[in-house]
DNA sequence: GATTTGTGTGAGCAGTGCTCTCGATTCAGA
DNA sequence: TCTGAATCGAGAGCACTGCTCACACAAATC
């Protein structure tokens, strides 16, 4: 009745840990893990560690690849709680997951929206854990275009080659909304990751005090430039 | 007549030259910058190098204070050739002098706007050389502010805090400028170095086929969101 | 039961940052 | 101009790293 021998479901749960105690060594010494260091904590040798990841890099690449999935869990999970028709609501929720994992995790943040460690290389299966959160921003574009909720704008429309590459990302994340809808939702996107990359790598050190209450306000200005209308004023729903 | 001794002369060229090569260095192999390499290609054993950077963080420190330098530099050299008068001609040279410089040297960019690399701590020189560039974007706001060219808009206030925060930030960089409109300067500036992060850290492969269209025309967007009036049609001014 | 496969050990290689001692060179003051 | 002090490069050495490779032991397969 076991699906699985006893040799795999060990070998999981090694991994896992092993996943685990890195994380941790991130956390406190920074970027530069040690793989030895993590083998001593387990109470292993490090070679014993080359059996489960072939080198340093993949240990790290399989921990970017859970940074992007955790990311994209919390920010799928805060959205979604939110009912569907309160866009607003839904943006700033997203939004705010996104600062709140990349605080709580700073280090898992920068080793997927910082600097490339390594020779960069982004293998395919990252790619499909990095589109998670974008997805959601894409939905939420989506359902206030189809509603009528967001409105098309006025901005000068760009040229063809920037056209075609917002066309493309417009058809896999917001098919139905205008082009000049998904280039403003792009740029906030943008806007997005970049505060938080700001706070997270201490460029706003000496500047900005509160960096939370500010986050909030640009991204209320962010909604509003999007075209997202304000959520109105807190009239219980039930 | 020789205001600086032989041996003084002597070691300001050898620091420089163990900065160039350590730039090299960076360039090619990322950013676990070897000293011992280093001090290879110079010739020299590797604990000669001690007498000059007391450790390799300090070698990386120096290449962080001169990559701020560069970059602001850069800026300053593009923004400066343009007319005063031409606002929007003005933002959009810092804005492409941005993306030119990092570009050019991405693992220089990575130092100063990735994921900091040691126990991250930002000594009291770099900020002085940070602010260069910020401070191009404060002169370009305070000018359109007082001539008029800017107007201020209709955004809702922010709270006390932010308010607070963002006066600081105006005090410093454009001291006339209304506060909402240094709001948007604010998020602007931040969508910029979003943008050109996005590009060189790899976020934006496999999505946009052409970054230096895009981000121009995203960049002329954030320029009509400050509310920079768009440059006149291409008249000679002579 | 024999054999193949997976797992951990320990030694070892090449590389790293950094310290220290030891000659050699240059500088500054008498 | 000579002398003591400061500076500099070389080399050895320590503790650490990623990674490889035989070797022994256990589990899974035949």
């Amino acid at each position: 009745m076991k699906a699985t021998s006893l040799r795999a479901r060990v070998r999981a749960e090694m991994i896992d840990e092993i996943k685990e105690i890195a994380r941790q060594h991130l956390a406190t010494d920074g970027a530069n893990l040690s793989l030895r260091a993590v083998a001593r904590d387990l109470g292993m040798v490090s070679s014993a560690v080359y059996r489960y990841f072939a080198s340093r890099d993949d240990l790290l690449t399989a921990l970017i690849l859970d940074a992007y999935n955790a990311l994209g869990s919390a920010v799928e999970e805060a959205e979604g709680q939110v009912p569907r028709e309160a866009l607003h609501d839904r943006w700033m929720a997203m939004c705010t997951a996104v600062r709140t994992w990349a605080v709580a995790h700073p280090h898992e943040y920068a080793l997927i929206y910082g600097s490339p460690v390594p020779g960069y290389r982004a293998p395919q299966d990252t790619v499909a854990a990095a589109t998670r959160a974008v997805t959601v921003l894409g939905t939420i574009v989506q359902d206030g275009a189809v509603s009528g909720a967001i409105p098309d704008n006025d901005d000068p429309l760009p040229g063809a080659e920037v056209e075609h590459d917002i066309r493309r990302i417009s058809g896999a994340i917001s098919p139905d909304a205008p082009l000049r809808v998904v280039a403003r939702a792009l740029s906030a996107w943008v806007m997005l990751f970049g505060q938080v990359s700001f706070e997270i790598f201490g460029q706003l050190q000496n500047t900005v005090t509160t960096p939370a209450a500010l986050f909030d306000h640009q991204m209320r200005a962010q909604a509003r430039y999007i075209g997202i209308p304000p959520a109105p004023p807190a009239t219980r729903t039930e």
